[in-house]
DNA sequence: CGTCGGATTGAAGATACTCAACATGAGTGG
DNA sequence: CCACTCATGTTGAGTATCTTCAATCCGACG
């Protein structure tokens, strides 16, 4: 079985064998299921041990006094739920699991170990918290500059292609397994005026909803009205191995089906690979 | 002179004399003025040095089509505008100075060589890249989960918080040197309403409009009333040098005026200490 | 004194929320 | 196998918050 870690920081560096070896590795620690609602990492958790996400849909949430809910991120396979705690005192927010989760548990120590043994990986973990600051700025950029529809639009599109890169979804199905309030919570609007506007999307035959899908029948026009561009998930390394390639990367994710990134990762120079 | 980026790094670890040294120099490098209003990093450059604000107040900022603006968050000194270019391929978004900002703008190649010496540094930096996402999730649950008066409470709040930290303000004086133009692309809404939604917080006796300066007239009933919580900030790592302080160090800097952090930095035991 | 950027105020309209009812569909237990 | 329940989705009507457009005000500065 594939490491889902080990292929995401792929994307930005190319690990020597042992490095692979040493990644690959972490699966063989106890892995644990959570269902549907269970609280994964809760707020204020100072950890002995970092959740990697193996399978599943997890999302970073904070619940107001006022009982509003609001999620901050979701967590693919791939995904470390709290690096953070490692290096700051203790979680800020919850980690709650979407769909069924499973996470593999790494002992605080492990990880520890394997930053000072490679520094490659460390560089790497960076990087992938940097792309995590960089749709977080988007989110931002969705909540507070578009309305409804086009916050709506903007997050199905953005999971279609965070599926792409993964090479989950050859088409334009994308798994989402997520309840109208919990979307709701995601797009910081009520339930009710979520419905409405998938309403809308669906009457003007942008998306169809299936149970735990979202199916994108007119990516193009989808992607409009989210006025989404794609610069944000810096897709765009592939230039460097192949500069012919028409366009950027992040165009051509979003038009080939899959297992591109693994690809482009392999061929990656990255300032640090000598490092 | 000190180095704005030492003492904030400061805050996560303690370096040796040598990393002290290392990173001091880099205030050597040439700087640059950039007017207010002036782009200081546009989206798409791609970097040959990196610039770290030593004066003034920038902001990280996003343009959609419309023309509508969003600010994601606000540069002080010590910050770096984008090391994200650094291991990004480039910029996903504009630093434009909203006060007039001064920067060093520190070559890569130093900046490289820094963090193939020092595992120190380059856990620091990360650390620093840590502390601002949790930054930008607490943006989003303001963004989503809030309304206009909170919104604006907030951060008022987070404002008056990160100056005291950086020992800038004493009382309650916060320096905010920006229009309600810039003010209401921060908070994601229009001037208008952030006039209005001014005027009531002041027509309630909580702040104090000055030119360039917010005054909190009232800081527990504008925390309260931004639902403001300040654990997000990961201020607490005084409680492991000197656990009889009462409380929690964010309470602490809420209360204390100044220059707290920077003892606290000196007392720290990272994990990372012997990394 | 006039100009200009920015703050302030008013009135009308749109977007999104609240409350509440009702529909649907997947279990669950009789 | 049906009836019941519970979670979720859907719809309606009234209301609040926030926006839009526009006018006016104010202070700094040439």
């Amino acid at each position: 079985m594939a490491n889902p870690l080990t292929m995401k920081l792929e994307q930005f560096t190319r690990f020597e064998a042992k490095e692979r070896i040493r990644l690959d590795a972490l699966l063989d620690y106890p892995s644990r299921t959570f269902a549907r609602r269970e609280v994964i990492v809760p707020e204020g958790h100072k950890a002995d041990s970092i959740h990697l996400v193996t399978d599943g849909l997890a999302a970073r949430s904070k619940t107001l006094p006022d009982g509003n809910r609001q999620f901050m991120a979701f967590l693919f396979a791939g995904d470390l739920c709290d690096v953070e705690v490692f290096v700051l005192k203790e979680m800020d927010h919850d980690i709650v699991a979407v769909s069924e989760v499973t996470c593999v548990l790494i002992p605080i120590d492990e990880m520890q170990a394997l930053l000072t043994e490679s520094s490659n990986i460390t560089m790497g973990l960076w990087w992938s918290t940097m792309t995590d600051s960089a749709v977080l700025r988007e989110w931002i950029v969705n909540h507070g500059s578009r309305d409804a529809r086009s916050r709506v639009s903007h997050l199905l599109y953005e999971m279609l292609i965070r599926n792409r890169i993964v090479g989950v979804t050859a088409d334009s199905t994308v798994p989402f397994p997520i309840t109208q309030e919990e979307f709701a919570d995601a797009t910081g609007m009520t339930p009710v005026h979520l419905n409405r506007v998938l309403g809308e999307l669906r009457e003007e035959s942008l998306i169809e909803l299936g149970s735990g899908v979202v199916t994108i029948l007119d990516t193009e026009r989808l992607k409009e009205v989210g006025g989404y561009q794609s610069n944000y998930l810096h897709l765009d390394r592939t230039e460097q191995r192949d500069p012919e390639v028409s366009g950027r990367a992040g165009d051509l994710v979003e038009a080939a089906p899959s297992g591109l990134l693994h690809n482009a990762a392999e061929a990656l120079r990255s300032p640090f690979r000598n490092a």
